[in-house]
RNA sequence: GGUGUGGUGGCUGAGUGGUCUAAAGCAACGGUUUGCUAAAUCGUCGUACCGCAAGGUACCGAGGGUUCGAAUCCCUCCCGCACCGCCA
């Protein structure tokens, strides 16, 4: 959420900003009228109040001395009723108000290149190479069925498609992977482990900005008022919501495993085959809570560790920056990283790392006490550390041999058990 | 799910319709003094919004209601705690 004062102040500027990320500039006009309108409602229904409050006053000064006071008593009812009405008013026109600033954007960073679309993105890193390969490839579909180690038909009769039933080594190779990733989190990362709750209240979806604006991309209960959450971003960043920290808290590190669950309405063809997009998926998330003038520091620290994985795992892979076109709602600033999966012929998003500078921490009242005991908005950050299914893809299309066996990194042998994962 | 009980500032905790502009204490911060691992003393000591400012307004779990006036009375809801029931 952006600062209103910001808008006010600079409304030109906001607007040119946002422009480059394609927002339509007339909710800023819409947000000022309304701010306009709400101002003028305080002023006159303060205004009534003070003088309410200072004859209901002088009312009991008399009433203790035992002197009338129906002089006073005429026309404050009528002052009454009308604060009411005021009142009534002003917080429909607040409502208006919140709901509009909650779904405007966050402005890009300076720093963000400029672009209409991912054909923008420019490349910032590169590590190692597409593997090459003596045999045909194979894409991970038919190499997991095949081998057994996941079941499309089953998932699908289950829950339809976008699901999968992971079998043998493949749910093994699944379990090792989680453990993989956290370690290297909070062993070498210092991060702490967290396991939140995957069901999050509607106010919890709009502090880090799924609603109100991306309703239909999440599942959701009409009845009990909770929401699947499409990310572990969402609770884990709320743990500290309407809160004042100390600056000594700062910088806070968590990392979680949750499953993921996205409506995904709409998407088919080759980048969403087998486990590429899913509507419930594991993922391995990194949430920092930081003093403002370290985030962008923290934001290059978070995406090294979450590429660090990659590393580890011996997968070549790419990371772009996204223009400010491509940018997420709530990001000031963002990368993905892409590892490469050869049978596929594919970069897969794997992780997405941003900065969301206040705009997160604005809608959730995340604030810290600073030295001169100001209260401040922290900034946020997150990024995923990494998302399971793409990274088991990629893996597997890396790692596959002629017999249909897949081949693993050293560092996964211990934690999966053997070197190869063999056929079921 | 049932019954009971409670929800007041960073914390403890008073406050039952009218200067509540929320007592007092603790903690914290600043000054003074004595001096040495502290004590005494004075002062400061919530948040947000509106306003150029002076200042004003709101907030005692949340939302309604009664009243000229609500932390205080009434209604609904939420949450905590204790016990009971049910259950992996």
């Amino acid at each position: 959420m952006l600062d209103i004062r910001l808008i006010r102040e600079k409304p030109d500027w906001v607007k040119e900003r946002l422009k480059l990320r394609g927002e339509d500039p007339s909710s800023i006009d819409h947000v000022l009228d309304i701010d306009a309108e709400r101002r003028k409602i305080i002023a006159d229904v303060e205004q009534l109040k003070s003088e309410r409050n200072s004859i209901s006053k002088e009312i009991g000064v008399r009433k203790k001395k035992g002197e009338s006071a129906d002089d006073l008593l005429s026309g404050m009812k009528e002052r009454s009723e009308r604060i009411a009405e005021l009142d009534h008013k002003q917080a429909g026109v607040d409502e208006k108000q919140r709901n509009c600033l909650l779904s405007i954007p966050n402005i890009p960073h300076p720093d963000c290149p400029e672009g209409s679309s991912e054909q923008d993105n420019p490349e910032i890193h590169r590590y190692s190479e597409k593997p090459t390969f003596d045999h045909e490839l194979r894409e991970h579909v038919d190499l997991l069925q095949e081998a057994g180690w996941v079941d499309f038909s089953a998932s699908a009769k289950l829950s339809g498609s976008g699901f999968a039933v992971f079998k043998g080594a493949g749910a093994r190779l699944q379990r090792a992977l989680l453990q993989f990733m956290l370690d290297i989190h909070t062993k070498e990362h210092g991060y702490q482990e967290v396991s939140p709750p995957f069901l999050v209240r509607e106010n919890v979806m709009q502090g880090t900005g799924q609603l109100p604006k991306f309703r239909e991309d999440m599942y959701g209960f009409e009845g009990g008022g909770l929401f699947l959450a499409p990310t572990a971003e969402v609770p884990v960043t709320n743990l500290y919501r309407e809160s004042i920290l100390a600056e000594a808290d700062l910088p806070i590190r968590n990392v979680a495993y949750t499953p993921c669950f996205r409506r995904e309405a709409g998407s088919a063809g080759k980048e969403t085959r087998g486990l590429i997009r899913m509507h419930q998926f594991d993922k391995v998330e990194l949430v920092r809570i930081v003093h403002p003038d370290k985030s962008y520091q923290a934001l290059d620290e978070l995406r090294r560790e979450a590429e660090s994985v990659l590393e580890k795992l011996e997968l070549h892979y790419r990371t772009i920056e996204l223009c400010t076109g491509d940018l997420g709602f709530g990001a000031a600033k963002c990368y993905d990283i892409e590892v490469w999966a050869p049978g596929s012929d594919l970069y897969l998003e794997v992780s997405s790392c941003s900065n969301f500078e206040e705009f997160q921490a604005r809608r959730m009242q995340l604030r810290f006490k600073d030295t001169n005991k100001k209260n401040r908005f922290c900034h946020t950050l997150n990024g995923s550390g990494t998302a399971l299914p793409r990274l088991y893809v990629a893996l597997v299309e890396t790692g596959q041999q002629l017999d249909g066996s897949v081949r693993l990194p050293k560092a996964l042998h211990e934690y999966f058990g053997s070197e190869v994962m063999r056929p079921e």
